[in-house]
DNA sequence: GGGCACTCTAAGCGAGCGCTCACCTTCGGA
DNA sequence: TCCGAAGGTGAGCGCTCGCTTAGAGTGCCC
């Protein structure tokens, strides 16, 4: 399923399976676009144009725009879901587990902030049909994260009245980074993904 | 629809002071048209639909559409400061200070979710003047939680290793709330301002 | 070499956009 | 009773949007 190439800094690229060439320089271009401008905001004129092709270009290797966001919004859920269950998985007591979870989805939403921009904000522009989608795949985050939160209660290391409130606050946390994150700003993805698997900890009532 | 009146928990309605009445229709209008559908994918047509008039009426109370999301981005900011600022200026200890400030913003950002959308998701809308003075507004909501946390740890009752990441990450928490809360969810603003009171405390290593 | 599938472009269609304009109604004050 | 300001309307302008169409360039298999 993920078969992510990472970068030299450790970035995940999403786009690698997206074939031939000219559909994934499109795909990459709209991210770019919608991400600066919104969804709404962006002509296909100027996808394309990013991608140094015509206009008419765009829908020999997509139907609509919407198509585009579908993509983007798919393709940017499953990499983050899989970054989310990865570390969720890894060795370790809870909180451990948490707090590499944590500090991963960050990284990720830092790093990928253009992506999960698009994919966090213009959910509204999809289709019902295409929505519905997307937010199936964003209740297995929130499950993923509930799973450990519920894990350490069991365990008695974790001290949380309401689970499933806070596990809407830790994820929510998560997620807002894509929106305030600069990459011109004072901290690295690493750093703010520290930052926040130790915030988290603390959220949570992790002994120790 | 929604008047300029008190509801049942004691919040404000933001549009009090906006004259004639006519303009005051077409900014809710456009709020609620903005948060549904976001600033560029909302018509002229629909706002002035919304507010019962015809499409050129619009221009006899605002210049652009561009200066409605500016009248609302400046008067839904500048309420939203003032119950944070009102609420950091209470009572008691760093704690309650904190906590207050903290319920206060929530509650703010879950019963009036559309204009807080609006107004903190369509600031790329705006032109670089109002923009700017936007942002300045932003800064002051920062230096004012900033301020309780530096009150806390001068005096010994809060632990925060990186003061300005923690500060950062509580605003957005707060903010966030204005994303996924649900009128038809299962919880009010109220509680969930007193859930994130509880969980900021613990972020800040709260003594007690 | 010839046919075909694939990829791309130049040109442009119909629709809907933000916004304007000429004109109409209402109403308080002289 | 008449007037002018204020607030409203119907029609529509100029423009740009998402998307389509006719046809050209390129490489591959026979």
């Amino acid at each position: 399923m993920s078969t992510a190439e990472e970068t030299a800094d450790g970035e995940v690229q999403p786009w690698d399976e997206v074939t031939p060439d000219a559909a994934r320089r499109l795909l990459v271009a709209a991210v770019e676009a919608f991400a600066e401008r919104g969804y709404h905001a962006t002509t296909t004129r100027d996808i394309a144009g990013r991608a140094g092709m015509s206009p008419a270009a765009l829908y020999i290797h997509y139907k609509t725009k919407e198509e585009l966001l579908h993509r983007i919004s798919r393709i940017g859920h499953e990499k983050a879901l899989d970054v989310l269950r990865t570390a969720g998985e890894s060795e370790g007591g809870p909180a451990e587990r948490l707090a590499e979870a944590v500090r991963s989805f960050v990284r990720w939403h830092a790093g990928q902030h253009t992506v999960a921009r698009v994919v966090q904000y213009e959910l509204d522009a999809l289709g019902p049909d295409a929505r519905a989608e997307i937010v199936a795949l964003r209740r297995q985050n929130d499950a993923a994260v509930r799973g450990i939160i519920e894990d350490g209660v069991a365990a008695g290391d974790f001290d949380v009245p309401d689970v499933k409130g806070t596990t809407i606050a830790i994820l929510s946390l998560c997620i807002d980074v894509a929106r305030w994150f600069n990459v011109n700003g004072p901290r690295t993805p690493d750093e703010v993904g520290a930052l926040y698997a130790d915030l988290v900890l603390r959220m949570v009532g992790a002994k120790g």
